[in-house]
DNA sequence: TCTTATTGCGCAATCGATTGTTTAATAGTA
DNA sequence: TACTATTAAACAATCGATTGCGCAATAAGA
């Protein structure tokens, strides 16, 4: 059913019916019979106006493109929960992207959604380039998770130094002094600064950096049990081992208890995100909790003021430490 | 950057330009030096298609809608990835629904879908109604992980009775007499299914229902702990709990946890869903192991049988059992 | 040289809805 | 009655890409 076939119909021209159906009877002065005419003969028919064409017409698509490096990362599941309620508030849907942390994937996908265009985009770039960001036409971008440091796209994320100094000085508090630091994807903004929280709470400490260690290079289960595995295989095993998100901590979990040793009283570890069931595990995991509900709204209406042209600041949220169980105080006493 | 401008700088038609960046020339037989310099022209100002515009004209929008109650629930998060990936190989991009296992809000997204023009549909559905999901103007629509009965709307599932016939058993041969089921969302395929593997499997075995509990009704958090908690203050406590998902079996744990109980000796517990931290639980927890990666792939591949006009069929794929030590055989020896 | 094929490309309609500008009809005023 | 306002609704262009049909221009054949 279109327009058209309305218009015919009822015997009169589209350019009525549209303007019945948009609302604008009284702009135009269609009379009251009219109008009822053309309303009860479209919730007849269920009519539905075909978007693709008002899109079209009116160059705009209340769609928003949703880039986010892995949907399966609880993370990110949550962020995309809240993002996708906050926009349908708003009358947007979401066109989603799954880059798997690839940039070549990013970068298509951008192409993909502008060739679409979509009123804005909300995006978690990997991080290794942001070329592909720069040549997006000027259409409101916000970035979530992570950014550019020397760019000027805005941005809501965590305050990741934070939350990694306050989680890095609370395992030295608790007599860590030979910590390893398990990365994720080494170009994004979040781990760069995840790091940087953790050597200066070392430096600040002054903790002998040459017993810490720094590897990984995923934000993946797998990245977490290798880097683990080759950790426990050391001469000198780390008291503790910061894993750098949720799923890096499953991976270093499952290479402890498989290499059967124990947390915490073999080695420490601490996670940086929060997950429901960290509470359940054994031992109970300590983690830094990030505000993600905070994060997603704030993007959207971050997003939201692009569209309507205002200014906008970027925000760094800040996480909280929840100690828990698997870090173990070995203060001597 | 439009296919008219392009025509105007390269003093050509609209025509003939569409025909070589569609890859048409030779059926148009547009001549070998005119096609490059389209090309060559299009390539320097990285031409793109309006796809509004093309998706008009071709009456075809290469979306595909995606209808999920939850995506922050970790199944539907990794089924949402495994679709998203499987629909990016054919082209396809994904508009995202989280429908909040809100009948209402799912049938404002199939409206909202319609009106886009999406190429077909992927729907986890509440499971109250139908009628929305039969007004779809005949566009290919899969249903996943729940279904409906008498319709005839192709579906993909786990084979939900015959996991949940196993899990019982299960329990039922470590001795388990008096289990209690908390169900999810009650009118769900899903739950159904699962509600009748366990009464059958009780059956079978000879097992007294005096003693057998079903009680909850969605699939979160807050109903595992609620109904558990409920449980444990009964006369006569269940020495098993079966949680019908992953959610579910978190509040349960929670509750037991927090009522100074524990897993097995005190109860054992059994989740219809695996994931990946059940392993590292305290106690590892039992668990019936979806196949989510072979659901997604199949459901795409369904789909692209109907929008290629074959017959598919609907196919319910086996679960996997995976005893860990959240079961405690009771079992007088 | 004239007719017929073939080559190369453009005209104009189309997809469905929106909207600035007109037009026709009716009402009101002098 | 003649003329201006006002009311009610339609015309036609537009958004950007695609495509059936047609028309020159050139080449080939008689």
């Amino acid at each position: 059913m279109t327009i058209k076939e309305l218009a015919n119909q009822l015997n009169m021209s589209t350019t009525t019916v549209s303007r019945v159906l948009t609302g604008q009877e009284k702009k135009y002065r269609i009379s009251e019979k009219t109008a009822q005419r053309v309303k009860d003969l479209a919730k007849a028919h269920q009519f539905a106006p075909n978007q693709i064409a008002r899109n079209l017409r009116l160059q705009k698509t209340n769609t928003i493109g949703l880039i986010i490096p892995d949907i399966s990362n609880p993370f990110f599941a949550n962020l995309a929960r809240t993002i996708e309620v906050a926009l349908r508030k708003r009358d947007k849907m979401v066109l989603l992207c799954d880059t798997k942390d690839e940039t070549t994937i990013e970068e298509e996908s951008i192409t993909l959604l502008l060739g679409r265009k979509v009123d804005g985009l909300l995006v978690a770039p990997v991080g290794e380039k942001w070329a592909h960001l720069e040549k997006t036409n000027n259409i409101p971008m916000v970035l979530i998770d992570r950014y550019f440091e020397h760019k000027e796209i805005p941005y809501i994320t965590t305050d990741n130094y934070a939350g990694s100094y306050d989680a890095t000085s609370f395992l030295i508090s608790q007599g860590h002094h030979r910590i390893a630091c398990i990365q994720g994807l080494v170009h994004t903004s979040a781990n760069k600064n995840r790091i940087k929280g953790f050597q200066k709470a070392l430096a600040d400490h002054k903790v002998d950096t040459a017993q810490t260690f720094i590897l990984g290079n995923d934000y993946s289960v797998e990245n977490g049990y290798e880097s683990a595995k080759s950790l426990l295989q050391a001469a000198e095993v780390p008291t503790a081992i910061f894993a750098l998100n949720n799923q890096i901590a499953i991976g270093v979990m499952k290479a402890i208890n498989e290499a059967g040793l124990h947390i915490p009283e073999n080695i420490s570890l601490l996670s940086f995100d929060e997950q429901p069931y960290f509470e359940l595990l054994s031992p109970p995991l300590s983690s830094i909790k990030q505000p993600m509900e905070e994060i997603g709204i704030a993007a959207v209406e971050t997003l939201f003021e692009l569209l309507e042209n205002k200014k906008v600041t970027s925000s760094r949220l800040k996480p909280t430490l929840i100690p828990r169980a698997s870090v173990k105080s070995i203060v001597k006493s």
